[in-house]
DNA sequence: CCATAAAATGAATCACCATTCAGTCGCTTT
DNA sequence: AAAGCGACTGAATGGTGATTCATTTTATGG
């Protein structure tokens, strides 16, 4: 009986794991391409090969489902940022390593850097009362890279969280330009050399 | 004739004018407040204090209207970032007067800095068809005082294109900031001296 | 002061789309 | 095998709000 139970809920939890994950991969898609208000409902449901009203039981609505698509992918990219970041021990290479895993995410998953670049901001804005959380989170890491060089590499008298949000500010907007034309991997490297080398000259105490 | 048709052209553009302005005023309100997507032509409308169906005698739809707010607020801060960079010479001083002038918007016209920041992104990705080239004579004039600069006191391998974005993505962002919690001129002030060090070390070939 | 044109109005239209829910499907249990 | 149950479906609903246009108001000129 107890096993019975527990399989069964197992295997509805897969099921219902992966037609969630399916609509939130067709919402990024579809909010990546023409915008979360440009997109219908409809247009989700069809890349995520479900009906309409499917969408419904797992997302209160159309709001909802855009909230938890930020939850759901910030999680992630913090997750594996600061999993990379584990190895890495200098606090410049670790800015590196950052901004690095930033500017790939234009290759890896062009879908979620634009979704990301564009509707971010207005998702924290209009969305009512919704304050993303896990963006906060991400600054919170890059606060945290930034405090941990600050006593030996780092200028002493940076304003953190400012720092943190120009940095971040920097590096989106590079994201974005990254996302829109489409680059070779050689040239993505450049640009994040110069960036990188931006960034570090903006926060180091002296000259490289 | 000639002379009444005159006076009458003007004093018809006259009217006209104020008239459009007070919509792009009511229009650049609603849409900082709310977002382009959850204002209600209707919404503007009453804040313009003329009917809704005036809007349409000056502006094609609510698409044109959100553009040409951009087109009007975009060229006055160009040309007003133009007439001040006038009189400095020096390319730090220019970084920092551009940097101020930038983060003073969110006293100056905080709806309009609102509006900048949420907006710019959504509209040239979204608007179909638009290429938001003020928003690209922004860049040039970032471009231009980076230029000027590079062959004496920036690095000379600087990627200027990118850089300049860069610093717009770092400058927007604080703005974005500074919009949202209210603060003391003097705390702004702050703010700024602490965003100009890290962008001019960021570009400068030696630390000050 | 009248005639004409121009500008402005705002109620009515109508296309649109998020959301709902009555009905179907398929699987489990007895 | 049939009843029960949860997941799923997608056509129908209802609210919304951009846009239109018949009508009214205001300005102009003789």
């Amino acid at each position: 009986m107890v096993i019975h139970f527990m399989a069964n809920a197992a295997n509805t939890d897969k099921k219902t794991n992966d037609k969630r994950s399916r609509i939130l991969m067709g919402a990024l898609k579809a909010f990546a391409k023409k915008g979360f208000y440009n997109t219908r409902i409809s247009e989700i449901a069809v890349e995520a090969g479900v009906a309409d009203g499917t969408i419904y039981l797992y997302f209160k609505n159309k709001d909802d489902l855009l909230i938890s698509l930020f939850e759901d992918r910030m999680e992630w990219l913090n997750q594996r940022m600061q999993k990379e970041l584990k190895d890495v021990h200098s606090p410049k290479a670790r800015i590196r390593k950052l901004i690095e895993l930033h500017c790939m995410l234009a290759i890896d998953d062009p879908d979620l850097a634009e979704f990301i670049t564009v509707e971010l901001r207005q998702s924290s804005k209009f969305v009512k009362e919704y304050e993303n959380p896990k963006f906060h989170d991400y600054l919170r890491i890059l606060e945290g890279v930034l405090l941990d060089g600050q006593p030996e590499v780092f200028q002493e008298h940076l304003n953190v969280r400012l720092i943190a949000r120009a940095i971040f500010g920097a590096l989106d907007e590079v994201l974005l330009i990254l996302t829109l034309g489409a680059m070779e991997r050689q040239e993505i490297e450049t640009f994040i050399n110069h960036v990188t080398a931006f960034v570090l000259g903006g926060i180091s105490r002296t000259q490289d």
